[in-house]
Order: structure tokens, then C-alpha cells, then sequence
DNA sequence: ATCACCATGTAAGCTGTTACATGATTAA
DNA sequence: TTAATCATGTAACAGCTTACATGGTGAT
């Protein structure tokens, strides 16, 4: 009964517990690139995985009007969480709105199509640069080499994925900005 | 002010009219693979396109207990679909589900772990059979050599699109199971 | 003083999913 | 006659985004 997002916030405590800001920021960096929520939608689900077990929390010092909460796992949360990672993967429904603009390109003028296309590309670029010096800072590090069982080797697991994302990105990019060049007109 | 599925919508009937019912099912194959809807959201969207003046119904003989709509774009919708098509690409905010599992992947045994990416793989290799299969068909007409302006270029584009998708995912599964194979044990 | 950052919440609204509801035509 | 397909809608709910609301601490 546990939504993704409250299972991404298991997977975040699991590692290092904290407050909801905490959490804020860090679904927004290391998190974000393969899920993402606004505040607004965490503390409530902070509040739901408490009521159903899953994570209980502590009052700290801390700036602000209101009670600053350390949340942790509990044992049932890990229990949760460990099973579900490995839980019948629903088929995932794509939704990616560049392509929703690709399948009607045909309407653009060639030049305005080239333009998005090359901003796509310089964004997917941009991105691959990032991950790549996570990847070689991780490397340095030795997370790569790390085993199974270490969360580190999760996270690089994850950044491999993003990595092999970005380029089939920019070599699809390619291919098509090829294709413009060659055939910068209407019908055959 | 026009959402995502509004313009998948416009995107469908720019190349073909028809009724809410054919959009539902031409929505889930070719469309489907890159943004999806039920018809319980089709028909409303119909409602509020055509609202906007940029869809309008004709009322044909079909069967069921209500009148059969069918859809076709007005001048107004088409050059709305025109204008969005090369209009700022919104930043995708990443919700992959799969990763959301992986970031947890050091809490499973590592058969487990070992069967959840093989399940993945698999899902992978089918989606890219499929992918190949619509792609050679499409290349024996010789859709994949039409203009930039032809409506079966952009479906094409897309087509490539997911099959550099799938190659990378399959590459990575590999990437993953090699390193599972490896360190099929705990920490380093 | 002003700004950035820490910190937590609520409310309104939009998007999307699942379930409810109806009924005609055609093929096995 | 039974099932599949054509065909259109509404309702309830879950998930997510944007905006509203508050206020303390520390640095410039």
C-alpha cells in the first residue's frame, strides 16, 4: 500500500536518517534524476509512513517556528523496503513529452526543428558531463569496486544507468540533426 | 494553457480524424509507447479542446447507445500544435521506477537481485523485438526515407528513438548482472 | 537591515487511474 | 446465446504542482 514516493523516502533513511528538508534536498540532487518531489508532497508522506510503522522520528534543536523532526527508519520500514526492491516490477507507462513533440515534427519548419533539436542535444550533453564527474569522484573513491551489499554501489548503479541514457540521447540527437541536414525540405 | 495529452490528441488528428474511441486505441500502440491515456481522460480533453475552437465533431452512424463523434482539427488547432511543437522544451522531471528500486538494490539478496534485472532484461529485449519489427516494416515502405513534412518520418524518428532506448537499457542490465556475477556476495 | 538558508506545514487545483454505467452490432 | 468490438460518458480517488503561510539563525 506504500506509494513510489514513500518508498524513495524509505530508500533515503535507510541510508542516513533526517529531517524533511533534509530529505527536500536530497530527492532534488543525487535522487531527482530518476524521481522527484516538492516538500509539500513529503512531509504529508512522512506523516503516513509514521501512522502505518514505517519510520518514527525525534524532536532536535533546529531553526524555525515549528518542531524540528529526525525521522529514521524503523525495523518494519526496512523490512518494507527490502522487500519491495525486489517485488514484480510494474510495467513502467512512458511519458516523455520529447517525443510527444517529435511525432508531430512533421508540422515545423525544418529550421525550427534543427534549433529544438540542437537544444535538446546540448541539454542531454550538459547532463552526461554532470554524471560523468559524479561517476569519476565515485571512481576515485572506489564505490565503483564497492560490494552488493554497500549503498554506494546502489547509487552508482543508478548513475550508469544515467549515463548510457544521456548518450543514446545525444546519438538519437545526431541521427536525426543528420537526417535534417541531408533532407532539409518537405515531401521526397 | 493546452496540457501534454491535449497535444498528443491534436498530434493524432492532425494525421487522421476520427472518434474518441479510435483515439483511445491508436493512444495505446504506436502513441503509447511514449505517452499514454485512458478514455475516461480522452473524452474529456476532446470536450475541452473543442471548447478552445481547436477540435470540432461531426456526428456520424456508429454503434453504441450515444451519438458517434467524430474529431477533426480546426485551422486554429493546427497552428496551436505547430507553434507547441517547437516551442521551450520544459525540463523532464525523471520518474523512473525502476531506479527508484535499484537506489535500494544493496538491501535484496543478491538472487534476488540477480532475477529482478534478468525480469527487466527480458521485458527489455521483448519491447526491442517489437521496436525492430515495426521499424523494418516501416523501412520496406520506405517510410524512413520520406521528407521531414511527411507524418511517417516523425513516427519513425520516434521509433528510433525507442530503440536506442531498449539497446541501452539491455546494455546496462548486462553491466549490472556481469557485477553480480562477479561480487555475488556481501561487502567488499 | 537584508538576504540566504533552515524548517514545517496547509490549500487549491490539475493530471491520471480505476471503477461504474449503458447499449448497439457482428461474428462464432 | 455468448463474446468481442464499437462507442461514450461520469465519479471517486490518488498523485503531483503551485501557491500560501510562518518564523528562526547566521552571514554580508
Amino acid at each position: 500500500m506504500t506509494s513510489s514516493l514513500g518508498h524513495a523516502l524509505l530508500g533515503l533513511l535507510a541510508r542516513t536518517p533526517g529531517t524533511g528538508y533534509d530529505l527536500t534536498q536530497r530527492m532534488s540532487r543525487p535522487v531527482g534524476y530518476f524521481w522527484s518531489a516538492a516538500h509539500s508532497q513529503i512531509y504529508p508522506e512522512l506523516a503516513r509512513l509514521e501512522s502505518a510503522g514505517l519510520v518514527r522520528h525525534e524532536i532536535i534543536e533546529g531553526a524555525g517556528p515549528r518542531p524540528t523532526k529526525r525521522y529514521e527508519l524503523t525495523e518494519l520500514g526496512r523490512r518494507e523496503l527490502t522487500e519491495w526492491v525486489t517485488s514484480a516490477a510494474e510495467p513502467a507507462r512512458e511519458r516523455d513529452p520529447l517525443m510527444l513533440r517529435v511525432y508531430s515534427l512533421w508540422l515545423a519548419e525544418p529550421a525550427a526543428a534543427t534549433d529544438l533539436i540542437n537544444q535538446v542535444r546540448q541539454g542531454h550533453v550538459r547532463r552526461r558531463e554532470e554524471y560523468a564527474e559524479m561517476a569519476a569522484t565515485l571512481e576515485a573513491g572506489g564505490t565503483d569496486r564497492q560490494g552488493l551489499a554497500e549503498p554506494g554501489f546502489a547509487a552508482y548503479a543508478t548513475l550508469r544507468a544515467g549515463l548510457g541514457y544521456e548518450e543514446h540521447r545525444i546519438v538519437w540527437c545526431d541521427w536525426l540533426l543528420d537526417r535534417l541536414r541531408e533532407n532539409p525540405g518537405s515531401a521526397n
